[in-house]
DNA sequence: AGGAAAGTTGCGTTCCACGAACTTTTGCGT
DNA sequence: ACGCAAAAGTTCGTGGAACGCAACTTTCCT
């Protein structure tokens, strides 16, 4: 693995990812058609749909690959750390940027987050998103499984814990860019994380 | 309004969602053309889109429905009665078959299962599925903030408390109906509950 | 260098989603 | 009871997404 040939072909993906992503904000869900991001990439229209099987999956992959490292990092980390604590610095980790500054633009980031919170409006971006959500959390439900020696399959616990982890997450994230509060993210997580790792009793 | 036109076109609404389920699970998802589940109910196809706006979302309609049902159940309970208290009987109430029997033959359960499953296994109906849970979710938390004197704008809590209700109860039924424990959902639904409201140490 | 494997492309098909204009149905006021 | 306005439903046409298939091109391996 890690060929010159599939290295090449996750740049491709990423690049149609990125391209998706920026005509979206930029022109609006309904004005980009498949042939336009492919268009972007120098790619043939064709071409998209074999890394993508659908126009909204391609946006949705960015967010996908973030949330996967979530599960990645869980499994790297210490195995002797509390689960809690790893799950924390898991979830900061993963929002940290990765390589992939300079696929877009720092220009404008106001434009950019109000284009943000139009994109996730459309009832197709949502539901993709929420798609990328469950395939993250049940990679994190198997690594948690492993962690604590639960099994996915029979047990509610890792199931719940990764659930919630992944709720907590969205619903920290969805605060910070609605800007409800004027808090950063990194206080928002790590607190969103506590709470549902202690419980929830009427507050 | 309940005026006999808008009861008649609740009514369509729902056979057109039977409609869609029913032939799927009988046929498949690609099998099945939004003609076949127009023609099913006696209506055009143009008609189909004037409901839903696409295939899935009939589909999802259904678990929709149920899912508001718990937010509804949620304000329309005792306002003394604690929180989880409250939470726990609406997601049990929730579960009851309402006045839809009828519309679905309760012959063969075990194929009628089998079905779901595949059903739920194509992206494009689970995407849809999460969006609807998602749109009940935020039922569900402006419920619970209404009840907490809390905000959802602005506040963690009741968001977090919603999002927990939800992701409690998809995995619990998740597990119920890929069968990984002989329990029923009676008795893993308030299991799970209990645990994501008093937090979820290392187990 | 040369053949096999993997990736890309063009083409054709099917079907979904929806706007616009028209017809039918339904509820309501007199 | 009648007739009319509004709502629901239908017909028609358009655009575009997704994908199977077969030809073609690039990359890899020895």
């Amino acid at each position: 693995m890690s060929g010159l040939r599939e290295r090449k072909k996750e740049a491709t993906r990423t690049a149609l990812s990125w391209a998706a992503i920026r005509l979206t904000i930029e022109h609006g869900w309904n004005a980009v058609r498949v042939e336009d991001i492919a268009a972007a990439v120098g790619v043939s229209p064709r071409t998209y749909n074999n890394y993508f099987s659908s126009k909204a999956e391609a946006i949705a992959f960015r967010y996908l690959e973030r949330s996967l490292r979530l599960a990645a990092e869980l499994r790297h980390g210490p195995h002797g750390e509390p689960l809690w604590e790893a799950v924390t610095r898991a979830a900061l980790r993963q929002l940290e940027p990765g390589p992939e500054v300079g696929h877009m633009p720092p220009r404008a980031p106001d434009e950019w987050a109000a284009g943000l919170r139009v994109m996730l409006a459309e009832p197709a971006l949502e539901a993709e998103m929420l798609r990328a959500s469950k395939i993250a959390e049940k990679e994190l439900a198997a690594a948690i499984a492993d962690r604590t020696g639960t099994d996915p399959g029979s047990d509610l616990y890792p199931r719940l814990v990764a659930a919630s982890v992944m709720a907590a997450n969205n619903v920290a994230l969805e605060l910070f860019v609605q800007g409800g509060t004027g808090e950063p993210i990194e206080v928002l997580l790590p607190r969103a994380l506590r709470m549902v790792a202690t419980g929830l009793p009427t507050a």
